[in-house]
DNA sequence: GGCTAAACGGACCCCGGTCCGGTTTCTATT
DNA sequence: AATAGAAACCGGACCGGGGTCCGTTTAGCC
């Protein structure tokens, strides 16, 4: 059935994707270089699976089997950019890292993601559901919430008491404000402040 | 240039809608019906503005004219059903209607509110931007729940407080919850009531 | 070199959205 | 009451983009 000898492939050693053929991680590299050119130069909107596939000099079949779907796509993309912000918060300078009490840190944390946010917005919301939630995103900052409130001595339902700070701070809601009801970027941050603050009253 | 006596319709009197032609306002009615039968028997996803057309006996364009887009049909009807809640909620039986004190009718409010959101959040979701916010529904909520704070002796920023309480309901958080995180409603309930809590506790 | 599993590509389908020439409704006028 | 004219409406051909499929090619392993 097998040889006694195994090479290292033998053993999948559980990891979810089972090693990527050479030519398609050189594809995957190539679409997302092309994905990200494409809205630096044009917007979010220029980017269109066929655009992206030519630029990328392959076939349109390709990037949907490598993204799934053009959220998918999206969501790589911003998967990276955010990559950069959670190193900033697991080890970063504080206040928003390491080192300063929790309440600066969930202040900081707050005006931070405020702020990445809204410069994400496009992307966030070409991205969909593999956007804000679902992606490791979502999961990293509910989980961080929840520590800081936790080392806060905030008691109760930690893990919905994280949503309901995080949730304010949803692309659809922020765009609500900003571009319908005109509230400036400032006062959001002020209420969110003052929401953290009677969440960590609460006890 | 004009005859000095007036028929009725010579001043708009300012009515946004310029009235509708007779024609324009059955087909209207038509193309409802024909989509929440369709909802009804076969799902959302089966509201295809092709099918919406083809079942009202009506052309495509038609079925665009009037709705400007998939959302806004989906919104028109979406808003058809939430008018009925937003009648108890002002003026149905206490709790959720009047009568009750404030702090009760919050807490009504916050039970109606998610399980409603949860019927229809096949719809809400179809709606888009038309459908949780933007639309009547959205500007509804936050001036009740802005008002009951404000009868509670909240103080502070109140639309943003008001947003604080509503946007955990937005259906994508409600989603991700329930379906991936796998809480019960139940308990997201008590999480919101914990939140109304401490947020009225605040002062 | 030969074999298999995976990757490739682009033709194809479906649906949302646009457009414009023909038709219907409404009002004013006789 | 009949009619003329214009504004509004209608319909369906058309377009672009997301997503699928399957015959063909290629990388990785023996």
């Amino acid at each position: 059935m097998s040889s006694p000898v195994h090479s290292r492939r033998d053993l999948p050693l559980l990891d979810a994707p089972p090693v990527e053929r050479a030519d398609a991680a050189r594809n995957r590299q190539a679409l997302l270089v092309a994905a990200r050119e494409l809205i630096d130069s044009c917007g979010v909107d220029a980017v269109t699976m066929e655009n992206v596939a030519a630029r990328a000099g392959v076939g349109k079949g390709t990037v949907f089997r490598r993204f799934e779907s053009r959220e998918g796509l999206m969501g790589a993309i911003l998967n990276f950019s955010e990559t950069e912000w959670q190193a900033a918060v697991i080890s970063g300078p504080p206040p928003l890292g390491p080192g300063a009490p929790p309440l600066d840190r969930l202040l900081a944390f707050g005006r931070s993601r405020l702020d990445t946010t809204l410069l994400h917005a496009d992307l966030i919301r070409a991205a969909g559901t593999a956007g804000s939630r679902a992606a490791a995103a979502y999961s990293f900052s509910v989980m961080h919430v929840r520590y800081l409130l936790a080392e806060l001595g905030v008691t109760g339902d930690l893990p919905l008491l994280a949503t309901a700070l995080l949730s304010p701070m949803e692309v659809l809601v922020l765009d609500h404000q900003v571009n319908l009801d005109g509230l400036s970027v400032d006062r959001i941050h002020d209420g969110w402040v003052d929401l953290a603050r009677r969440i960590v009253a609460g006890g």
